[in-house]
DNA sequence: GCGCTAC
DNA sequence: GTAGCGCAACGCTCA
DNA sequence: TGAGCG
């Protein structure tokens, strides 16, 4: 794969790795040279975890924090302190050509933290995933959760943003001003989930408990924690057809699917329009979670 | 996927 | 040379 | 303290 500045080459490109779908590792590196540019800056700053799957799909996978002794010199990585005292050298997405090499590493799934390397312990993004039980919801039951958040997070001054998770669900998020520390921000995601959920207990739950959350769509707020990771914007997900985590507007939200756009489908769509998260990481549009959360309260009187 | 060890 | 093996996650919540 | 969870 020649990558402006750096030559990465990719080996064994006609290893299948989606059976099903008869996709290859030379598949996955198109999809990174598709997607770079849009998908760098929403990756740059942040530590990865990787889902790599070496054998495909079909076999077992393995997590991956800490970056391998054998990675070359030139990925960018970051010393992440872990809650123990000690600390790992974490991956960092920098460059087309470091995507690249993961995804030779049979990298499939690339997650990110909601925090930067400015500032790890003060997450500059909230998000909450709507995570519908294994038996799936209807289509409509799910969409109208992701507008009721869109909703509420508007009523509290925060800029909501919409991904296709290319799983079951969607992600909400809203880009913060890092004033806040994690605990703040996971205070302020149960607060807006637990709101949602007293409207319509039905339906939705916090449980954390698969056994007790029965066929209500599952509210995930457990994402806004050190360490802890949500999929990345245009990263391919270890499923049978190749989907891909999708930004998406608002106004499409009526007629999306969580699992609607694989790695074709992605490419066309970013022939034609551009990342619907662009504007993201402005930092005038970040919110503070200390007003939204005030602002919560006095909606809640 | 890689690297080390044992044959 | 190569087959086999070990290894590659962490933080949080609830019981 | 440890299993479950993502």
């Amino acid at each position: 794969m020649p990558i402006a500045g750096r030559e990465v080459p990719v080996s064994k490109q006609d290893k299948v790795l989606f059976p099903q779908a008869g996709l290859t590792k030379r598949d996955l590196a198109d999809h990174i040279e598709h997607v770079a540019e849009v998908m760098l800056p929403h990756m740059r700053d942040r530590p990865l975890t990787l889902q790599r799957f070496p054998d495909g799909i079909d076999a077992d996978g393995f997590v991956q924090k800490q970056a391998s002794e054998h990675f070359p010199d030139w990925l960018d990585t970051v010393d992440v302190p872990l809650r123990d005292g000690g600390s790992q050298r974490a991956v960092l997405g920098s460059s087309e050509a470091a995507l690249t090499y993961l995804v030779d590493q049979a990298t499939i799934e690339f997650h990110i933290w909601p925090s930067t390397v400015a500032a790890l312990d003060c997450p500059d993004l909230l998000v909450i995933d709507i995570d519908p039980p294994e038996s799936s919801a209807p289509i409509g039951e799910i969409r109208s959760v992701a507008r009721r958040l869109q909703d509420l997070f508007g009523e509290l001054g925060l800029l909501a943003y919409l991904q296709a998770t290319g799983g079951r669900g969607f992600h909400v998020l809203a880009p913060l001003d890092r004033s806040a520390d994690f605990e703040a921000v996971r205070r302020l995601a149960g607060d807006i989930a637990d709101a949602l959920v007293a409207d319509d207990p039905n339906r939705l739950t916090t449980e954390f408990r698969k056994e007790n959350r029965g066929d209500r769509i599952f509210l995930d707020v457990n994402r806004n924690g050190y360490g802890q990771t949500f999929i990345a914007p245009y990263s391919v997900r270890a499923r049978p057809g190749g989907s891909c985590a999708m930004p998406l507007d608002w106004s499409e939200l009526a007629g999306a699917w969580p699992n609607g756009w694989d790695m074709r489908r992605a490419h066309r769509r970013l022939a034609q329009k551009t990342d619907p998260w662009q504007r993201l990481h402005d930092e005038r549009l970040a919110c503070s979670p200390g007003e939204a959360e005030r602002r919560l309260a006095a909606l809640r009187e």
